[in-house]
DNA sequence: CCGTACTGCATGCACGGTCATTGAAACCCC
DNA sequence: GGGGTTTCAATGACCGTGCATGCAGTACGG
């Protein structure tokens, strides 16, 4: 009977995280919908946010891949959707041509700040206090 | 700080959600798809194994939708293609004829059996022991 | 009874996602 | 330095999902 509750604890454990990924998500888009974003767009400009400053805000596409829970084709089109609405802009890299920085525009900066507040409210409201 | 280290740590646990959704998630259509079936897909079959047998398995598609992290349509959807695959079979309720009965037919109920050591496999390869 | 509101499921449509492939650029090693 | 391999990003084909809607069937109120 041991081993069947392990199995159950998993289990459990896994209906917990689907319930809370799929309320979580819902929530977030819910909230940000109204501003033309989606959960995974605001985690990309999020990520863009954080980049080091220093170095204008910019991020390759392939630093992005790893962190985001996208595939590479899914972020190629984010980006170029972003890109169409002005909130970010693509260059080459120059020292290695094959690669490409994505960097946050003015407005896509002030976007984010506008935002930021409604997806941690989304979050205290679905993840508990 | 304090209210800065609520929002932090509200951050990471969402991170946290994501990051295991997705490996997990992606662990287990691996695991799944060789067998013609998504995660999805999965989730149905088990809840209808899971379903009173003393019913002859069979559930309320409406009584489903709450359960699963699916839309109404979405999960219509599915069910029509668990039923091509001979997996399960629609019949209308004869008590409430707008409603409709979900089986698992002999075949579902053996693909269910082969898989499940497959998932649980999957859950506790990503989630741990 | 008949009409109106409501419920349960299916469908049309648009969007966003993955997989597989492509194209360009860098790397490598002889 | 030219040919094979690898890496980065973009594109095409396809699929699954959600939203809005459609269509039966049911429940209610006169």
């Amino acid at each position: 009977m041991a081993s069947k509750t392990a199995g159950g604890q998993l289990e459990d454990r896994w209906r917990d995280i689907l319930s809370a990924h799929a309320r979580t998500m819902c929530e977030i888009d819910r909230a940000l919908h109204p501003h033309g974003l989606g959960a995974s767009d605001f985690e990309v400009l999020d990520m863009l946010a954080a980049a080091a400053p220093e170095e204008g805000e910019q991020c390759r596409v392939q630093n992005l891949v790893g962190r985001v829970h996208l595939s590479q084709s899914a972020l190629s089109r984010l980006i170029a959707r972003l890109e169409k609405d002005g909130l970010v802009t693509r260059s080459v890299c120059m020292e290695d041509r094959r690669g490409v920085w994505v960097a946050l525009t003015a407005k896509g900066r002030d976007l984010h700040a506008e935002v930021l507040p409604l997806q941690r409210a989304a979050l205290a409201r679905t993840l508990g206090a």
